[in-house]
DNA sequence: TTGAAAGCGCTAACAA
DNA sequence: TTGTTAGCGCTTTCAA
């Protein structure tokens, strides 16, 4: 399985290996003549340019590292998938790495994409604590963390406006004649869901309405968690709403499953409102209303932020906070 | 961001750089005090070895290639997780393309692929008509096919068994006292599909019952698609059966959404099964009954296999058939 | 046990 | 317009 290489090239066209390294880099400083020849060679060769070897000596890979918690997590591999997308058209390829949300394994695949020599790195971290963790290693290499709101960090970020979204939210609800909307799965480590509950709470406020949370008590958040919150929830006296709005659409899932099992139905006898919009809300039977996060956008920005931070070393840092946007289905009502 | 190299160690640490690389690769050829102060020396200065460098001459990247036909299908990013996983304890990163199932898309996935001189390829195909197209590419480096059955392919590949897996479908049907069952979705093109139908025609064959078979016009697989077909499927006269075996998950959730717009209740009026029980099958309110394809050992089988042709060029190919298991929830009933 | 030097496949500066 | 050569960061003989 012996590659073919320059040099093979060259001695088959019977010229120097420069000279195909000319012809294969689109230089003007070569006759059309030889440029031809040597193309045909490299193609009736099956010749494929060795980008390792490049990559020495151009310091440049044209890999970009993609460090995700979970790909098999759907707002994950939504945004992996117009990454993939977006960086291809522009001759980058992906280095992909789960973290499975563990700071240890964030680090490792830190040190690994380094090794790589990856162009840059777009990290989707965990938590914002992954910032400090990470400090040094954001030094030596462009990154862009995406997905987390970090506000004040001296980083560059893209992330939907969690604040905006959770305001929008409620006053959703608060449309459609809700007055007791649940806040559901407020957590603390993590500035996204601290920002859509302040969102929420900004939102009552101006509303003049009350606002009632019940809190994730779990790390994480997922569809399991979701759903034993949301036994404990309907198992508790006195409960006061005709809507919830979950923090997430995994939470949101979670509920659903929980109120299934209690016969209680969704929209009729609560409103169900989520966050996020993942691939899940638009199935059938599950028609989940949900803040949208713009994947597509937050991709397509994460890439151009990055990118422009390769090819310009001091460019700063930027904060892009994109909008998010109401997406209407079945799973909310008037009241 | 100048990264620290092999030589800023060594004089650092007052040694040469040959002795360094001896340090860190764990040679014996050293003296423990001097391996000592080389890596406190490496510590100190961030020192991350460049695998890009090292590559070059061990003629190894410690890259795999995956290219999938869609990172968000939740089939494939399954898959891709489990994949991730099992290499990374093996020392090897994944380099990830989507192709869209555009064979085209394909193509140049495999040419990125060697360009980058990954180790080996775990390539899910969009249609066993990308063997014949690639390969070339695939005589260049070690690859193993996933998911799709080519047959008497002479290359390596992992897939379940679809016969066998349409087989047990369609014996738990009948054992839940279902007579007439249509098998919803045959495609021509994929040997996978054809195994499908066939395991369903040898099942109603043993068990005595007529097949029925509603044909799948489009060239791929989508609740999108399944939801067009399910409507024509609907509307059409003289429909006689109690089940409905789908040819994939994503089929069967078409059919849902059909059903559901038209009223018609499953279990209660039809049952549903489908086929390889993606994430979404087990969503609250969805509970598809499924033939399951065992995703972790498909993965951890693909990289085993990939791993073997790697370090062992001459070792031939391989078919590793896995067997399915029948995943019951809600959407099938007795009659 | 350590150092010197060749070479992996390529680009780019310099010569011709 | 083309060829020669140095060198990217590393591993690995071969000498010392």
């Amino acid at each position: 399985m012996k590659n073919v290489t320059i040099k093979d090239v060259a001695k088959v066209a019977g010229v120097s290996y420069s000279t195909v390294s000319r012809a294969l880099s689109g230089s003007r400083e070569i006759s059309e003549a030889t440029r031809e020849k040597i193309l045909a060679v490299c193609q009736e060769m099956n010749y494929t340019a060795n980008t390792v070897a490049r990559a020495m000596v151009m310091k440049s890979t044209m890999l970009l590292g993609l460090i995700v918690t979970d790909i098999n997590n759907p707002f994950m591999s939504e945004l992996a998938y117009h990454i993939d997308r977006q960086t291809r058209t522009r001759g980058y390829n992906i280095v992909l790495a789960n973290s499975s949300k563990d700071p240890e394994q964030e680090r490792e695949a830190f040190e690994l994409m380094l090794g790589h020599q990856v162009d840059g790195i777009i990290f989707c971290p965990s938590s914002p604590a992954s910032y400090n963790m990470l400090k040094d290693y954001i030094d030596r290499v462009p990154t862009v963390f995406l997905g987390e709101n970090l506000r004040d960090i001296p980083q560059s970020y893209v992330s939907v406006d969690n604040f905006r979204g959770a305001e929008l939210g409620t006053e959703y609800l608060y449309g459609l004649g809700h007055r007791k909307i649940l806040y559901f799965g407020r957590r603390r480590g993590s500035t996204t869901h601290q920002l859509r509950a302040d969102g929420y709470a900004s939102a009552c406020k101006n509303l003049g309405i009350t606002p009632q949370y019940f809190n994730n008590t779990f790390p994480t958040t997922s569809i399991k968690n979701g759903y034993q919150l949301a036994k404990q929830l309907f198992a508790q006296e006195g409960n006061d709403f005709t809507a919830i709005f979950a923090s997430t659409d995994t939470n949101a899932l979670g509920i659903m499953q929980a109120a299934e099992e209690l016969g209680i139905r969704i929209p009729e006898d609560i409103s169900l409102l989520g966050f996020d919009n993942i691939r899940d809300a638009s199935l059938p039977r599950i028609h989940l209303s949900s803040v949208e996060q713009p994947f597509k956008m937050l991709a397509s920005v994460a890439v151009d932020c990055l990118l422009d931070k390769i090819s310009n070393d001091q460019a700063g840092y930027s904060h892009r906070i994109l909008y998010p946007a109401l997406k209407e289905r079945k799973t909310t009502a008037r009241v």
